[in-house]
DNA sequence: TTAGTATTATTGTCATACAATGAAACCATA
DNA sequence: TATGGTTTCATTGTATGACAATAATACTAA
């Protein structure tokens, strides 16, 4: 008792995130592959000292945050978090946090240009139709705000997956899907999307002739035009998203 | 029986999915805000008419997609998702699906050179400051692999803050905390990051200046450059990246 | 006023039970 | 031998009830 002595709080982590940690560690250090599945509660529990409610509790931690989910025999599967996981996780984020349409806007304003760029080196002859499938459903609602701003965010999206990068489509997919649907409101306050139209249409021609630096050029023309329509319609730049736009 | 009458399959949906689903809408809804209290699980297990272990289960569920957590008076508390939850997502996502150093790389040379840009017009004294101490670090350690791949992570890290866009920070952040690392293997084969310094520093003078042009070309260049080190140093571009590089 | 104590509300965990259901095995009949 | 039905079984979803541990609060006593 002569020197002051220093404790480190003992941790008192409950037994299901113990459980979730170590079935998390081994899914991350691959010893748990996606695909594999977990042994059913019962045996778990038994395995680990602990009993099928505190197995549950971890099982439902994994699960919400996209890790496992449930398989085929009704067993628990190790899964790749789906993109659609990450996808909502930055939604929640993007949304909860108050974040901008500005924000959004820089950003697809670097992404959207270089994932067209990508498109017009890579892009599949599928795609290549996909995207001439919703150029022609895009010219029919050319004046109905909603449909249009639907096929707005596909074709973003489709663009996208034309540029194969996995990375690309985790980063902007929830971007998207909150900023475009603005375009909504630009339709109804300024007219029909005329412009968006030739815009799609000349970046859709770039790609089909594999033009990368026309599509580039086409997409940062077409994502300042959308931002410039905000503005003329009257949308708050600086509010922050939210979900019914 | 007359006409082929067709059933829509009965939703069988577990409680504690339900129970999660309704807490979710809510928050989404704006009915609960970050920093709202949830009931206590026996309160809110009588609310809903199920037992404690499905409120808990369904507590596990909004755990893990980082929607609620513990909080003051042991009670769940609604939060935002950190980019902490978004980051690991991603990661978790990246890791598993084995996107390439390519990927990585071409979603980072579409962001930083805009980070860099936004930064430049709006970075604030202190982050100027914090990026000029992490110059300093890095120049003690142009011959430390792991350390200059420590001061490299963070360089960027800040420079993104300094863009003052949370929604950039959640894109690039985990992307970055991959991707540059691998910056240690560039060291260890072809030599000290005199390079890397360079850029780092014309970046920061740039910022320090203002001059968005300057600091987007800079810091794109920097990039690219990164990505030349890696190929002079014999990193496979198109190898999944893991999380022990 | 402060230190200590009792009280209470709430969580973390367990043991146990049971209905519902998907999968698999088995049978019986045409 | 097929086909459709029945049985069995493993496993999940959910409920009940219990109890220890603990943070927060109220309540003492010095």
């Amino acid at each position: 008792m002569s020197k002051p002595q220093t404790f480190k709080a003992v941790s008192k982590v409950p037994a299901y995130q113990l459980v979730e940690g170590s079935i998390r560690d081994m899914i991350m250090a691959g010893e748990l592959s996606p695909g594999d599945l977990l042994p059913p509660e019962t045996e778990l529990a038994e395995q680990l000292e602990v009993t099928r409610p505190t197995v549950r509790e971890a099982f439902r931690s994994l699960e919400g945050a996209g890790l496992i989910k449930r398989g085929p025999r009704r067993r628990m599967v190790v899964t790749a978090p789906s993109p659609r996981i990450v996808h909502n996780a930055m939604h929640e984020a993007i949304v909860l946090h108050g974040v901008t349409f500005r924000e959004l806007w820089e950003v697809q304003m670097a992404l959207e240009p270089a994932a067209a760029a990508l498109a017009a080196t890579k892009i599949s002859p599928e795609l290549l139709d996909d995207i001439e499938a919703n150029l022609a459903r895009t010219a029919e609602c050319l004046d109905k705000p909603v449909k249009l701003a639907e096929c707005d965010v596909e074709f973003h999206e489709l663009v996208a997956k034309a540029a194969d990068n996995h990375a690309l489509l985790l980063a902007r997919e929830p971007l998207g899907e909150l900023l475009f649907p603005a375009f909504g409101t630009v339709i109804r306050n300024i007219g029909p999307g005329e412009r968006l139209f030739e815009a799609h249409t000349k970046i859709f021609q770039a790609l089909k002739k594999g033009n990368e630096k026309q599509a580039e050029t086409w997409m940062a023309k077409h994502i300042r035009d959308f931002r410039r329509g905000c503005e003329l319609a009257g949308v708050n730049l600086d509010a922050p998203v939210s979900i019914k736009d």
